[in-house]
Formats: structure tokens, C-alpha cells, sequence
DNA sequence: ATCCTCCCCTAC
DNA sequence: TAAGGTAGGGGAGGAT
């Protein structure tokens, strides 16, 4: 990594407020009140989350992130996104009350990126399940019949999503390096969630424009985004809030290639952002293709080309190995999808496990099996904190758990499920660690979980409550320790039809 | 064999 | 200051 201060000291940067002035103006003010002094560049230090999602501080501090840095840390350092399932239903209102308690506890995510991430994915699959209620087995006849036609996937996703969509009114930004960030002052341990290409591709952090980030506004544009996708094909898997798959096999005769320019278009008139498109014959090489066509572009992988794409691509392009595979086998010297191919199917599986192997074998040579789920089933729901969390004593952390217990119950509440299996996650700071270097961190942090299943599910919060606390107690931490606290309920059923039983029954 | 729990890893 | 959430998949190892 380049140590870049000795490039940046002393140029200009633009605090976030000019882009704020500028929007209250209605007009893009000049930069120069708002250009931060000499030295801004030094707060680059550590801001951005850890690539090994290991132990993000306490590692060897960075004095200053690169723009290499800065493109592979970023949450769209290679572009995707997510939405979730919530507060589905209009009785959300009623119970906003009590749930304002549990937004006490998890008031920070309200300006979580992650958090939105997370809940947008839930809410866009619940909003397209709803959209086609009428075919309900939306997701039969794939597999089978996968060999009688060729399957025709697009894979589309929006460019630098968090960045785009804050200055997609401001025209003037496009060429100019931009990131999104919490902090209008980049002294501090702020994350930069989203870089723009001209960010990416910059050699110096000079001049670097940090805008707001506006929830709002993503979810505006998301909802854009799917009317469009929905108008040109039924068959739609969500991944996240600017992310999914098209089936098209059945869609159109028209070429895919021409209706994904068509839908690009689309959603760059509508919305005043780009997206890309990735076209093949599965999901996987559909993805592959979309991440090679960014920014503002298309690629269409035919059958012929597979190999080709392939060979020299870094193992970790693939979805499913993330930085801990790709070390693993970065240390028997493999880099690239060729070299993987050299492995033995049986080897691999040995290696790392039946399905990771399988998965490692297939994937490296192109082939992908699943088909696009336009409905997916719930696992598990709840929710975690591990930002902002120190107590000072018992009653502290209990009225924590309790509003996270709120939180979880109206979650449950809002997907109409209940659950029978309870899980608990603290972390725990790691005996001999520091405070973290990132502002209200968990830091370096030892995670314990436990589970609880019950005979009946339940949505119940004194269940929640009694059951968590029990957990929390059999750990045997002090509460001074703990730097982050989970809930989660699995083994999911229906509220509804439980409730009907219980009718039933008395 | 199959299921379950407690992790770890991954993606977005 | 800063907002490190949410969910799914799978492996290891033990219980059944
Ligand atoms: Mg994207
Ligand atoms: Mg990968």
C-alpha cells in the first residue's frame, strides 16, 4: 500500500457542509470557504473498516489509506447492496410507540449504512413476494427444466450506489472524486461507505469531495430501480437495495443484450444514476460479467468466452470466497481461477469441506447450478449492536437487553413469524486489549453465542427477555467487558398460523 | 445417518 | 467524534 501523505499534505479537500449549503441554496456554491486546511489529509487515518473482518484495530494502524485502500474497503469496492423485511404492515404505526424504547437501545442504527443495508434486503424480497402473489410457485420448474432451453440471466447493479444517488442532483460531481462518509471531518475514524470511479481511479486523495449519506433518498431510488426491473421481467431475485438477477429466459425473444441497454438506460433516465449489467448463462458468470462491465457499462459472456474470462481471474472474484479462502489458498500458490482448476474436485473437498469444495470446483470453471429465487424463505430474524456499547453496571446492560428484546419482537411481529430457537451473541473485549482506535468500537473482541430452543415459538417480549437473560448469565461476563450484544430467533413459523391453531385448540 | 449447537465466513 | 447490521451457508464435533 502507498503511504499517500506525502502526496495529499496540504491540498485542498471540501468539507460535506458545501454540498449541504449547496443543496439549501439550490445551487453549487463555490468550494473554496469550504476547502479544509493543511493537513486534513492526516485524518485518513485507519477511518475505514478492516478488509479482514478479523480484529479491524489492533492491527498494524495505517497512518493514511490509499486510494487502493479506498477502493477495496469500501462497502461498494466492487458494488452491491441489500434490503429487508420490516414494519410490513400498517399496524406498525400502533406499536411505533412502544418501539420508540427499543429504538432508544438501537437508536444508533439509524444512521447505520449497515443497517439499512440489512433491512432494505428483507423489505425489497417481502415487497416482490407481494408483487406476484398470484404465482405462488414462482420458484418450481427451474432446475428440471434447465437443460431443455438455455437459460438466459442478467445480472444488474447499480454504480458506486451511495455515492451516486446523494449527488445525482449535482450534476458538477460526476467527474470529480466523491465518498460518502459519517464524518465531515476526515480527522477522525469515520468509515467511507462508497467511493465514486473518479474517487477509485484518482491517484491522490487530494480534492476529495465527502458528501452525507441520505437514506432517504436510496430507498427513493431503489423503489425506481425495481419498478423498472419489474416492468421488463417477472422473474427477480433482490440481493439488495440496487442489486439482482433477472431470469429472461422466458421474458422476451429480443436479444438479452438490447433489453439490458434498454433497462440501463431506463433506470439512468429515471433516476439520474447509472447501472451495469452483466449477461450469461448462469448467475455466477452473470455477475462476474456485471463487475468487469463497471462503471456505466454491459458485458455479455458467451459460452465460448467462459474459459477466457476465467483463467486469469483472481479466485476471489468469485462470490463465496472472501478473504479467508483466498489466503488459504493464495498459501498453496493459487491466485487464479485457472491455477484452481488444477485441483482436484476430490482434493478441495478434502480440504475444505463437501460443499466449499464442490462450490470452489464448480465456480472456477463457470459452472453454477442455482437458479433465480424470486421468492426466498426467512431463516432467522434479529437484530445486534456492536457500536456505542459500554456499560457502567448490571442495570445498564439490562435495559439494553430489553430493548433489544423490543426491537426483535417487533421485528418478529412485523415478518408475522415467531420463532422456537433463541440465540444470544455478546462480545466480549479480548483480555489484554486496548480501546479500540475506532471512536465507540468494539475493538479486538472475543465473540460467545449461545442458543435456547423452546417448545413453542414465540414473538413474546417477557419470553425474549427471560430467555436472553438466562443466556447472558450462563456466560459469566462482566458487563464492564462487553462491547456488543445480538438477538436472534430461528427455527421460524408462521405467527399467523400459529395463532389460528391456538384458536383452533381452545 | 441425521440433527443440533457453536462457531466462522461471506455478501451486501 | 460516529453510527462495526443482517442473514444465510457450512464445517466440526458431539448427541441421538
Ligand atoms: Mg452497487
Ligand atoms: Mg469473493
Amino acid at each position: 500500500m502507498k503511504n499517500l501523505r506525502a502526496f495529499s499534505r496540504g491540498l485542498p479537500v471540501v468539507r460535506p457542509a458545501w454540498l449541504v449549503d449547496s443543496i439549501a441554496a439550490n445551487k453549487l456554491l463555490s468550494w473554496f470557504p469550504y476547502q479544509l486546511s493543511d493537513g486534513v489529509n492526516e485524518r485518513y487515518q485507519q477511518g475505514t473498516v478492516g478488509l479482514e473482518g478479523s480484529s479491524s484495530n489492533d492491527e498494524v494502524p495505517k497512518n493514511i489509506i490509499s486510494y487502493a485502500q479506498l477502493q477495496a474497503s469500501t462497502d461498494e469496492g466492487q458494488d452491491s447492496e441489500e434490503f429487508g423485511c420490516y414494519e410490513s404492515e400498517i399496524d406498525f404505526d400502533a406499536k411505533s410507540v412502544e418501539a420508540n424504547d427499543a429504538v432508544y437501545a438501537i437508536s444508533c442504527s439509524v444512521n447505520s449504512r449497515l443497517h439499512f443495508i440489512g433491512i432494505w434486503r428483507n423489505r425489497y424480497r417481502q415487497h416482490f413476494s407481494d408483487f406476484l402473489c398470484g404465482a405462488k410457485s414462482s420458484n418450481a420448474n427451474i432446475d428440471s427444466l434447465s437443460d431443455r432451453k438455455k437459460t438466459i440471466i442478467v445480472h444488474i447493479d447499480m454504480d458506486c450506489f451511495f455515492v451516486s444517488v446523494v449527488i445525482r442532483n449535482f450534476p458538477d460531481l460526476f467527474n470529480k472524486p466523491v465518498a460518502v462518509s459519517h464524518s465531515d471531518s476526515l480527522n477522525g475514524t469515520a468509515e467511507i461507505s462508497s467511493a465514486n470511479y473518479p474517487a477509485r481511479d484518482y491517484g491522490l486523495l487530494s480534492h476529495l469531495v465527502i458528501v452525507p449519506y441520505n437514506f432517504e433518498a436510496y430507498e427513493e431510488v431503489a423503489d425506481q430501480f425495481y419498478s423498472i426491473l419489474h416492468k421488463y421481467c417477472n422473474k427477480v431475485q433482490a440481493i439488495s437495495c440496487d442489486e439482482a438477477f433477472l431470469d429472461m429466459t422466458e421474458c422476451s425473444r429480443d436479444d438479452p443484450r438490447k433489453l439490458a441497454l434498454m433497462i440501463r438506460e431506463e433506470i439512468s433516465k429515471k433516476t439520474r444514476c447509472t447501472a451495469s449489467a452483466g449477461i450469461a448463462d448462469n448467475m455466477l458468470l452473470a455477475r462476474l460479467a456485471t463487475r468487469s462491465a463497471k462503471p456505466n457499462g454491459q458485458c455479455f459472456i458467451p459460452s465460448e468466452k467462459v474459459q477466457d474470462f476465467l483463467n486469469d481471474l483472481p479466485v476471489k472474484a468469485l462470490p463465496g470466497i472472501g478473504h479467508s479462502l483466498d489466503e488459504k489458498l493464495k498459501s498453496r500458490q493459487i491466485q487464479s481461477c485457472g491455477q484452481l482448476q488444477n485441483i482436484s474436485k476430490e482434493e478441495l473437498q478434502n480440504e475444505f469441506g463437501k460443499m466449499t469444495g464442490d462450490m470452489l470446483w464448480s465456480y472456477c470453471r463457470g459452472i453454477d447450478n442455482r437458479a433465480v429465487k424470486t421468492v426466498q424463505e426467512t431463516k432467522s430474524v434479529g437484530a445486534e449492536v456492536n457500536w456505542g456499547v459500554r456499560f457502567n453496571d448490571n442495570t445498564d446492560f439490562e435495559n439494553f437487553l430489553v430493548n433489544l428484546c423490543k426491537e426483535v419482537s417487533l421485528r418478529l411481529q412485523g415478518c408475522r413469524v415467531q420463532g422456537r430457537t433463541v440465540t444470544l451473541k455478546v462480545k466480549k473485549r479480548r483480555k489484554g486489549a486496548e480501546e479500540p482506535a475506532k471512536f465507540l468500537g468494539c475493538g479486538d473482541c472475543e465473540t460467545m453465542s449461545r442458543s435456547m430452543t423452546i417448545p413453542v415459538a414465540t414473538d413474546d417480549l417477557i419470553s425474549l427477555r427471560r430467555i436472553s437473560k438466562q443466556i447472558f448469565v450462563s456466560f459469566h461476563i462482566d458487563v464492564k467487558e462487553v462491547r456488543g450484544v445480538g438477538l436472534k430467533l430461528s427455527r421460524l413459523e408462521s405467527a399467523d398460523l400459529h395463532r389460528k391453531v391456538a384458536l383452533i385448540n381452545n
